[in-house]
DNA sequence: ATAAAAATTTAGGCGAGCCTAAATTTTTAT
DNA sequence: ATAAAAATTTAGGCTCGCCTAAATTTTTAT
C-alpha cells in the first residue's frame, strides 16, 4: 500500500511528466509539493525501493507500470468525487478541488466503483478532465486549445488546463463551461486576445492567457 | 486542528466514557487503539496540552468541552457517510463501518453539511445510532434493550449496541433491522434466550447475548 | 575547455506517533 | 497494614516525511 504522501508524489509525477511520457526533475517536484529538493530526493529513493518509479540519481524520475496504476487510481478517485460534489451536492466547479485532494486518498475500491455507478459512469469531471476507468485506463480525449482557433469558427468548450479557483470563477461568469458553444468573432493581432460569442449571449473578451488554458473541439 | 490520530483518540474517549460521563483509563484506550499503554500516555499529554482533555496522571482522562465538540464532529461525519453508503450506494449495513472510519476524517464542514442536506437530514445511521447535529448536539434517544422485554410484549427494533459485521449479518438474516416490529413469544428462564416473531415471519430464536445488544422501543 | 551557476544528493536533525524496558503509583488481597 | 499484582508513566529508540547546510554532479556561458 502506498501512503498518503506517496500517492501524492505519484499523482504529481504523472501530471508533471505529461501523463508519464517524460522524466520529471527533482526541483519541479519540490516546487509543486511545497517542500525542499532534499525531501523529494528522500521520497524518490523510497518510491524506487517500492518499484513505483524508475529513478537514477541526477537523471530525474519516471513512473513504473505499478506507479502509473497507483497514480491513475488516485486521479480516478479525485475526479469521481469532484463529479459527486458538483452533480449531487451542488458545489460550484471552482470549490471542489481542495476537498477532492482529501477524498482521493480513501482507498476502498468497492466504494469508488459504487460511486462511479451511482454517478452514471461519468467520462469526465466538472473541469472536462477525463476520468480513468476502473481498469486503470485514461481515456485520452485529444482537444485543441481555444487560442489555436481562427476567427469565424464555431467550437464547443470541453475543459480547462488551469484549475485555479479564480480562473474557474472567471469562466463561470463568462458562461464558458464544458459544453458551451463558442464562436470566435475577432482576434486581436497585437496581443492575440479574442472576442467570443458564448451560447447566444453578448460578446465576451478573453485574453490569450485565458484562451491558452481552455480546451475545445470543433463543432461537427 | 486535530490530527487524524488525535481525532481517533477523542472519538474513542467519547465512546468509552459513556458519552463523556465517566473517566476513561489508559489501559482501556490502549486495548481499543491496538497500541501500548505507554503510547496512550504520550497522546494524552498531547491532548491535554491542546486543552482537548482533562488529564491527571494515574487518574484517567475526560473530554473537555472542546474535545467533546471535536469528537461529536467526527461521529457526525462517520454516521452521515454510513447513511450515504447504505442509502445511496447500496452497501449493506455490515459493510460500511471500516470505510466510514476513513471518511470521518475529511474535515470540510461545507462538505458534511451539504451531504447532510442531500441525505435529507437523517437522525440516525443504518445501525440506529443517533447523528449529532451540525451544532454539535447528540440527539439522545433513550431506548431499552431487547433483553429487558417480558414475554407477550410487542416492540420496535431501533438500533444495536454491537457493530461487529458478523453480528449485523446475523441480524439481517433474522430480519432484525431498525424499524422491524418484534413480539416476544417466549423467554427461557434458564439462559434468558428468547423466541421472537419478527414482522409476521416465522418465529426466531435469539440468545441473551444477542438480545442484550439490541435496542428497542415499546410500541404505542 | 573550463569556470561559474544551477540542480541534486548526502549528512545530520526534528516532531509525530508508535515501540520496549524499567520505574513508579494505585489497587487488591491477605 | 502491607505485600503482591495491576495500572500507569518515564526513558530511550524507531520510522516517516520533512528540514538545513554542505558536498557533489550536471548544465550553461564564455
Amino acid at each position: 500500500m502506498a501512503s498518503l504522501a506517496e500517492e501524492n508524489y505519484l499523482k504529481l509525477i504523472y501530471h508533471l511528466s505529461g501523463s508519464g511520457a517524460e522524466e520529471v526533475s527533482t526541483n519541479a517536484l519540490a516546487e509543486q509539493t511545497q517542500t525542499r529538493a532534499a525531501s523529494v530526493t528522500d521520497m524518490l529513493r523510497k518510491l524506487a525501493d517500492k518499484n513505483l518509479v524508475h529513478y537514477k540519481k541526477y537523471q530525474g524520475v519516471r513512473l513504473t507500470q505499478d506507479g502509473q496504476e497507483v497514480a491513475l487510481q488516485v486521479i480516478r478517485r479525485h475526479r469521481l468525487w469532484e463529479v459527486f460534489m458538483v452533480e449531487k451536492l451542488g458545489f460550484r466547479w471552482d470549490e471542489v478541488h481542495p476537498i477532492a485532494e482529501e477524498l482521493e486518498h480513501i482507498a476502498s475500491e468497492e466504494l469508488i466503483n459504487r460511486l462511479d455507478a451511482f454517478l452514471g459512469f461519468p467520462v469526465s469531471d466538472p473541469h472536462g478532465d477525463p476520468i480513468p476507468t476502473a481498469a486503470g485506463a485514461m481515456p485520452s480525449a485529444e482537444y485543441e486549445k481555444l487560442c489555436e482557433v481562427t476567427a469565424g469558427q464555431q467550437v464547443t468548450m470541453m475543459g480547462v488546463l488551469e484549475h485555479a479557483a479564480s480562473f474557474l470563477q472567471f469562466l463561470s461568469k463568462a458562461g464558458l463551461i464544458p459544453g458551451s458553444v463558442v464562436s470566435v468573432l475577432e482576434i486581436n493581432d497585437f496581443d492575440r486576445s479574442m472576442i467570443l460569442k458564448i451560447n447566444e449571449s453578448a460578446p465576451s473578451f478573453v485574453s490569450y492567457e485565458v484562451a491558452r488554458n481552455i480546451l475545445i473541439k470543433f463543432s461537427v
